[in-house]
DNA sequence: AACTCGCGTGCACAAACGTGCAAGGAGACC
DNA sequence: GGTCTCCTTGCACGTTTGTGCACGCGAGTT
């Protein structure tokens, strides 16, 4: 049904149209007129499973959308705060303080995917991190249609499958998919073991095509690495860094990083010498964009987040409610 | 909170913070996170009964919006097709055709005042008429805060209490209520019995202060009246006609009325005697408003429906799909 | 203090809903 | 034409959700 090939020009979700109708028909008489499943079967002459099933297509295609407005006069006190301080838009997600950390991300990943939709529009370039984090957002995206806009990935994944992670080029499918945009992908590596590889590689016409890309974003979208909490993000256990590395960056007081490339706790990414490796785009090219999304769950990746709102790297951020309660508290 | 002057006085949905902030929450956690009611109430340390209560609030209360968008390729073939020959928006409710007149009208009022919220906003003159169709509307609003909007009456309505029909007073301020309006009442009846009594009290300044404001309306809302259909509107059965007044009507080859004001097939209403002793707006005044919505429910007022548009008083329709379908095909 | 009224709560039951499963139907390929 | 595969459908069951009712608490009244 749906394509998956790379770079597949022939994007055909192709839900035949009666099926969409029906939903949309389903999806009225159900929200908007209050009518029972059963009742909702008899007029479209289905079963009730099947108008659940419809409902379930309607609201996972985007055909329904379910928005939550606060008052007003009722901000969330944290969101107000974050504003004030940081100049950051932020969407606090509800999170019980004893959940444990998969949930947190799960249920982040979850509200962000369906927040998503809001910032993603037709004629736009769109710059997709790879990381836990992104690929738990992107199983939850819900679709929303597009025209010529692109997906571009930000920073190189290597070939390694880790577990519970997708291949970039899978997660970049997903946002394709999801918002009918075309995929850029970047084959390389997180890290390359040599900066001379990389800088020939950057010089490839292919390459800088990419790069180009990257420059002119309007939104990026991104988690923050945390190499040194005790949860450490993925990339630090795929086996990209060697226990050299892993010194190196503690010796140079790295907090955390966005995309491969590392910053310290003010923000500075300069004289780091992994970065010379990194595939990630420079931040002074990052902050061209002018909207840029960060996702983080758990408090461990506090330090990491102070980092990155430190070097100026995000304009909206969406995390649980636990980080963004010690975010503003020892602020 | 919200003040209504005239009658009640004590009006104050003050609904206590809390409850708003738990409902936003479980709001999230539901629309958002997927949680079950079972799961929310765990984390609110409530029981689950309570839960659902708290939904149901949120959605009533508009803290939770769910709105459906048919994807730019499939936009409603009747809803299309009356844009072109008419140039009115229209919103076109999925009813089965052997739905009673009763259904359809309920599901119609339903839909529409679900829909409302997106035509009325702050600093708007919001132009209400009085009639079973909006009093049907008028029970299910969907509350919006709004800033600085007032609701006028647009006709009279006497003081009489029909069946099912609500006092003119309960419907606006139901309407107030739900935008956080001032309601502007119009206290006359739906018809005065000599036309040198409507002049006079056109003279007074209380009324010149009411006409000026429908004068300048950023919105207009109103259903038609159909005299001669099986059923006839609650207009013509609450005993403000005579049997006399109604054989002018027949002679004079009127088809319907909006806000008490009569008019013909062909959209024209000069010399109608009637309309001389009606108290809705003229339709020229009416005409003023940049957005005119229209709610109509059920095929007997078609003929009406027609005239209306002839009249060119509906910028928007909210309507059923047989009456849409029935529109565009003897059209 | 006693009483009443209104409101919020949880319980228990009924209604409404989601989903695994097996049967049926429409191509695609042989 | 056969048959294999994949998708859709309705059924049956277990889960999830709505709601009438009885209880309990607090504010206002006598």
């Amino acid at each position: 049904m749906t394509w998956t090939p790379q770079d597949d020009p022939d994007r055909s979700p192709e839900v035949p149209a009666g099926k969409t109708r029906d939903a949309l028909r389903a999806a009225h008489l159900y929200y908007m007129q209050d009518l029972t499943m059963d009742a909702i079967a008899a007029e479209l002459h289905t079963s009730r499973s099947s108008v659940s099933r419809l409902l379930s297509h309607a609201r996972a295609s985007g055909l329904v959308e379910i928005s939550i407005h606060s008052p007003l006069d009722l901000p969330s006190r944290l969101e107000q705060e974050i504003l004030e301080r940081h100049e950051i838009a932020a969407h606090v997600v509800p999170v019980p303080d004893q959940a444990s950390d998969v949930d947190r991300l799960d249920r982040v990943a979850l509200s962000a995917a369906r927040i998503l939709g809001r910032f993603i529009d037709s004629n736009q370039l769109v710059g997709v991190a790879w990381g836990s984090t992104m690929s738990a957002v992107s199983r939850h995206l819900v679709p929303k249609s597009t025209h010529n806009s692109e997906i571009v990935q930000l920073n190189g994944a290597g070939n390694l499958r880790t577990t519970g992670i997708l291949y970039a080029s899978e997660l970049l499918r997903r946002f394709g998919d999801a918002f009918g945009a075309k995929v850029q992908q970047f084959p390389v590596p997180a890290f390359f073991d040599d900066p001379a590889t990389k800088e020939a590689f950057w010089r490839e016409r292919s390459t800088k095509r990419l790069l180009e890309l990257q420059g002119r974003l309007d939104v990026a979208l991104f988690g923050v690495g945390s190499p040194f909490a005790e949860v450490a993000s993925r990339v630090y256990q795929g086996g990209y860094l060697e226990r050299d590395d892993y010194a190196a960056l503690s010796a140079d007081g790295v907090v955390g990083d966005v995309a491969t490339v590392f910053y310290r706790a003010d923000g500075s990414s300069e004289g780091i010498p992994l970065n010379e490796r990194a595939t990630g785009p420079d931040f002074g090219v990052l902050r061209r964009a002018p909207r840029r999304i960060c996702v983080v769950s758990g408090r461990a990746k506090l330090p990491s987040l102070r980092g990155a709102i430190a070097a100026g790297l995000i304009t909206d951020l969406i995390t649980d409610e636990g980080t963004a309660r010690a975010l503003v508290e020892h602020g």
